[in-house]
DNA sequence: CCAGTATGATTGACACATCAAACACAGGAG
DNA sequence: CTCCTGTGTTTGATGTGTCAATCATACTGG
């Protein structure tokens, strides 16, 4: 009794490559250009953007975490380097004196004020411009499909 | 006469968060299965797979760089480590003594053998079998285009 | 009150990526 | 032959990401 296929085929395997790759060289581009039009990296640009987000500029570290998506020891790692460019400064946190609470600086403010547009302008030139609208559709429920299959997974 | 929209509207910038944000997930995923089932890195795959498919696994080394795309600089780095776990040899080419020969190590013939079959199943786990057979076509489709839109736009 | 454990965050070590500078040899003009 | 320039590759500096270990404070059961 055969078992199930268990490898790709060559057809599946090439469109695999191609997306991989791509939207591997689409981020490198994208961050090249956020990179040379506003001095920030796409973390920086993540942390902006949820700091922002939070009324007052101020997050738990935590909290910024989990909306970045990150895991907090490479938030710490990143929050030092922005730290040391002023972008954004540590307090402790007054309710529990464990955590920090992270504060946007006015560094911070103006260089995400300027990094917006040139960031959404790039988004749309690199991206959206590249798909007619029903592949922008599609790209969307093929990244829903792909994220909700990898959750099904879980981890491993 | 007004100019053309510039910024992606909020569908649109959904589906770009969506998509990047999955495809980062999946290479991490992907990454770490490989690292952990095999030892290997993506990067170090790559070099592998490159090699293995020169004939007699021996290659220049910006042939190698041309191959896989990338910097030599990042190649170069990479070859470091990867000749310090003796995956592969360096040798000074004879035809041109300005350049290095890239040598596939038995080590490095051994580990490529043992990754291929858990690295393919692992891409047939987590992306074939995450997409309708007609997704996985649409993925590949959105891939060229966007491919080709960044290389239209050249390289600024 | 006071172990013992849980939780929030940081640190250190190392792999990986990019840029610019350096190095080493090749090949041609004089 | 010698300088000059170009090409192939490496190196160093720095930023980024992951893992495991650590540190400090909070909380909880006895």
């Amino acid at each position: 009794m055969p078992r199930p296929r268990q490898l790709p085929d060559r057809a599946e395997l090439r469109a695999w490559r191609d997306f991989i790759e791509t939207t591997e060289a689409l981020r490198t581009v994208l961050a090249g250009r956020l990179q040379s039009d506003t001095g920030l990296s796409p973390g920086d640009y993540a942390v902006l953007l949820a700091l922002s987000e939070a009324g007052p500029g101020r997050m738990r570290s935590s909290e910024l975490a989990a909306q970045v998506g990150w895991e907090r020891s490479r938030l710490s790692h990143h929050l030092g380097r922005m730290e040391r460019r002023h972008l954004i400064r540590r307090e402790k946190a007054a309710a529990d004196s464990r955590g920090a609470e992270i504060i946007l600086a006015p560094a911070g403010w103006t260089a995400f004020r300027e990094a917006t547009a040139p960031h959404l302008r790039a988004v749309r030139e690199l991206f959206v411009d590249a798909l007619t609208p029903a592949q922008v559709e599609a790209a969307a429920d093929i990244a829903a499909a792909l994220r909700e299959h990898l959750e099904r997974l879980g981890h491993r």
